[in-house]
DNA sequence: GAGTCGTGGCC
DNA sequence: TGGCCAAGACT
């Protein structure tokens, strides 16, 4: 009997589940036919536009993008016109929009089509994908919105709308969380009209589920939003902030009393540990730079708390150039002289750090 | 998988 | 002000 009951239990509720889906998507769906914004290239379902317009607004707003497809529809009339222009042409028309590599790429992808499929534009999702310049997202959004192809379009839109609609805490920076938004996209996407599915939850995400603010006053999918009931809008998605790379200011003194140099073994905790370096003064403001010491320097003594040898300096230079510091090889030639100062900016995995060689004393 | 590519707008 | 974001793709 429990097992009947699990089962009758587990019945029921897919059935519940998949009704929620349905209102979730006729709920978007009938939104998106009330306040979808005229566009131009919504006018028809021409995979030309539809893909011109689509390389345009990759990483950009449509503000920023419409005059530009507005220019290159009249310049190119068809993908035949584009194909047959110059990269000078096409780079001239891109000028200000950033991301030049569109430009190059759309031109060879309306030659690929121009040159291998006759001048008329793969139709399937698989195809697409092996024009240039168009990826996961644009080779669904083509074959959704001109071909009816049932793929989901996971853009930036999508993930902030499926995440807080389902509370998916999947990271979206990382690229295995994506088959989590697609298998849930999927899940709701409607068999008619998937590309109308799609453009409305861009949509819905460009003016309703926005980033910050999201207008959940006027929103009409808030009873289905599990951020809206967790009040949790602003915790989704959830997006591993990327690093930025610090910058620190390394003073380096370098000291020396006939054979001895002056040295400091480093601590745990930081870059470097356990190796040695020479006498440091590390400071945030980056345009620091300490005077040249000249003649006697007796009053610096107090931190020095190693006195090495060149062979045991040697040693620290081998493990140096392990940390990518070649720099300090040519400070080992350097070490006759009696003052120098070399400015340079060191790259590391979680910080910029700049080096100052300022000062070698002898004393 | 992480970096890189660009410009403009927002708070 | 600066950090984040915008209909991502490529290396």
């Amino acid at each position: 009997m429990a097992f009947l009951n699990a089962k009758v239990s587990s019945t029921i509720s897919k059935k519940a589940s998949n009704y929620i889906e349905i209102q979730l998507a006729a709920t978007l769906i009938h939104w998106y036919s009330r306040e979808k914004r005229i566009l131009p290239w919504r006018e028809s379902r021409n995979p030309y536009s539809v893909w011109l317009s689509e390389i345009i607004l990759q990483q950009t707003r449509v503000a920023q993008g419409t005059p530009y497809f507005n220019n290159f529809i009249k310049k190119f009339p068809t993908i035949r016109d584009l194909a047959n222009a110059s990269e000078q042409e096409v780079l001239k028309l891109w000028e200000g929009l950033g991301y030049y590599s569109r430009a190059r790429n759309l031109l060879a992808a309306a030659r690929q089509v121009s040159d291998e499929y006759g001048g008329n534009f793969p139709s399937t999702y698989k195809e697409l994908l092996k024009l240039k310049g168009i990826g996961p997202y644009t080779a669904a959004a083509i074959a959704s919105i001109c071909f009816d192809e049932r793929v989901p379009v996971i853009d930036g839109n999508v993930f902030r709308l499926i995440a807080r609609i389902f509370g998916i805490t999947a990271d979206i920076s990382q690229a295995p969380s994506r088959k989590e938004f697609e298998v849930a996209a999927q899940k709701i996407l409607p068999i008619e009209a998937p590309g109308d599915f799609n453009q409305a939850m861009m949509e819905f995400g460009a003016l309703v589920c926005k980033p910050f603010n999201p207008d959940c006053q006027r929103c009409e999918l808030s009873s289905f939003c599990y951020a809206f009931k967790e009040n949790a809008q602003h915790l989704l998605p959830v997006k591993r902030k990327k690093i930025k790379a610090q910058e620190r200011v390394l003073n380096y003194h370098v000291f020396t009393h006939k054979e001895l140099v002056c040295m400091n073994k480093r601590a745990k905790g930081d870059i470097w540990q356990g190796l040695w370096d020479f006498f440091l003064d590390e400071r945030s403001d980056s345009n620091y730079f300490a005077h040249e010491y000249k003649g006697e320097v007796k009053a610096v003594y107090g931190p020095i708390s190693h006195k090495l040898t060149h062979q045991n300096l040697n040693v620290w230079f081998h493990q140096i150039e392990i940390a990518n510091l070649t720099k300090f090889q040519e400070l080992a030639n350097k070490l006759e002289l009696t003052i120098f100062s070399i400015h340079e900016l060191v790259t590391l995995p979680k910080s910029k750090l700049i080096v100052n060689y300022l000062t070698r004393v002898k004393f």
